[in-house]
DNA sequence: GCATTTGTGAAAAACCTGTAAACGGCGGTA
DNA sequence: TACCGCCGTTTACAGGTTTTTCACAAATGC
């Protein structure tokens, strides 16, 4: 493996939070840096549940203030690019009330 | 191959940073030092995502300063002269939000 | 069923990029 | 010195892309 390079696969997806990128099949995802931003804080804590409090500092910066919805927009933005590039997985499942989970094994 | 001489293809385009030259089939290139500079750091790193950041401290050696435009202008001016000797090969891709990337193949 | 939460398309706003052009400095030349 | 051409830097603005916001449909949970 080179040196410096920082991978981690999950199934067929890579993510490479160093290099900007995201790829499946080892083709590079074309997501806007938000949607990556999301992608790797989820992909980063696997079996979780992530708040959207949490999922919104960690990409945003900030806390969501009230009945922001931005996150569910990503999520669903995200959703759509990993499905047209995986359409047999299910990576994010939503958990009523809280968050969102991304579980790359089910 | 002869000593000293680095050079390495990208299709029908060669760099030679040693020799401060570039080559499209043989013919130099006229490239000013900065859009030479340039060509080397991309052309050194195939397939990734240089930041602007990455990219003005590899050619300027310092930083950008906050709203600096000059890696955007001179990858302008690269592009047009790598357009007019390779009028069918797309070189340079651009990440939005983040900077360029180099791929001679795509 | 009803209230609440989530999914998502679409418009508006904000932001980013491409590129021409202006400007100044430098070296060469007359 | 005056002029010229070239390069590097900066600015401006058009056009493009992303982010944000909004509205409503769909789904969920009680």
């Amino acid at each position: 493996m080179a040196v410096g390079s920082t991978s981690d696969k999950a199934g067929r997806l890579e993510v490479r939070p160093e290099e900007h990128a995201a790829l499946v099949d080892g083709r590079p995802l074309s997501l806007t840096v938000r949607e990556l931003q999301l992608l790797v804080t989820l992909w980063s804590n696997p079996q979780r549940i992530l708040t959207r409090e949490e999922l919104h500092t960690s990409v945003w910066g900030t806390p969501p203030r009230r009945d922001d919805r931005s996150v569910d927009v990503y999520v669903s933005r995200l959703r759509a690019k990993l499905g047209a590039a995986l359409p047999d997985q299910k990576l994010i499942y939503t958990h009523n009330g809280i968050g969102y989970r991304f579980s790359p094994d089910g």
